[in-house]
DNA sequence: CGATTTGTAATACCTAAAGTTACAATTTCG
DNA sequence: CGAAATTGTAACTTTAGGTATTACAAATCG
């Protein structure tokens, strides 16, 4: 599928902030944890901003923080913030022949179907907060602090 | 979104296919629909072949045709065969700083998480057939004959 | 044999996304 | 006030992935 990593960077970045409770985080401490630039973290901020989920402070000790508590926040209010509604799964990028039934029908066809897909994926993440995902990092780690030879046996199977 | 526009060549060709009922159709001729060009036509053929969902022949009079009928073809059978498993919504390109605690765990609980999206997403294609696709085909190209103002009063709404 | 078509490799081209650089605007604090 | 820190934002470069293209060998048919 290979959607776009913002969805990603910005479920981090906002787990990040959700275990800083008390003040605010900059775009570069946040880049450092994803391991990127800055800038592309800015500019998830922004849209995270608009849509509500953080603020943003200028100025020495500003930053970022969660304006709502991690349990209001769902997977797919973060993914419409940063990534819009998932749209397609795949489209033809040239017009197809217009003189075969098929080409002159198949665009629409297959992006109501797709719709109806898109649809599904996102009503899976309707049903994830980012508390959900911090509870996960934190049993993730638990884990990692117990036996590790019981820990691959887990993963391996 | 954007996943490649491999699935949806996949499907138009095989609608073509299945149009075809007596007779092959060479990678020429489909690319013509498709709007593409012949070798990728025929790279996609080679997966579906390998899915078994078509039958090729080289030689004059050569080309491809359905092994099955439409009805016993699905749109998730297309998507495995020339897209794959959907696999993710969104992934880290570069590994988040491990000394994080949300860097080391945030990927496999998105993982984990992404796959229950993909597979809600895979479920929706598991459910439509490519006979499916053809009375959506024949529907919409009845509705194109007959009169345009009361066709836009439905796509409106 | 010669025409047609698939199979396949190699490569060119294109596009969208991430990364980068640079700097203006804002805020805090000594 | 002035320096430092930080967001906001524009412009640009780089990169990766995918489609398109070219070329040709392999197979098949008449």
């Amino acid at each position: 599928m290979a959607t776009n990593c913002r969805f990603a960077f910005a479920t981090h970045i906002l787990s990040v902030l959700a275990l800083h409770e008390a003040g605010s985080c900059s775009s570069g401490v946040l880049a450092g944890t994803v391991n990127t630039n800055p800038v592309v973290i800015r500019r998830l901020l922004l849209d995270l901003k608009d849509a509500g989920l953080i603020e943003a402070q200028r100025g020495p000790g500003g930053g970022a923080r969660l304006s709502r508590a991690p349990q209001k926040i769902t997977l797919a209010q973060i993914h419409r913030a940063v990534a819009g509604e998932i749209e397609a799964f795949g489209e033809h990028p040239n017009l197809p022949a217009q003189c075969c039934p098929v080409g002159r029908g198949i665009q629409s066809v297959l992006e109501r179907i797709s719709r109806q897909a898109c649809a599904a994926a996102m009503q899976e993440f309707e049903r994830v907060s980012l508390a959900d995902v911090l509870a996960d990092l934190a049993s993730d780690n638990q884990s990692d602090n117990q036996n590790e030879a019981q820990n691959e046996a887990v993963i391996s199977h």
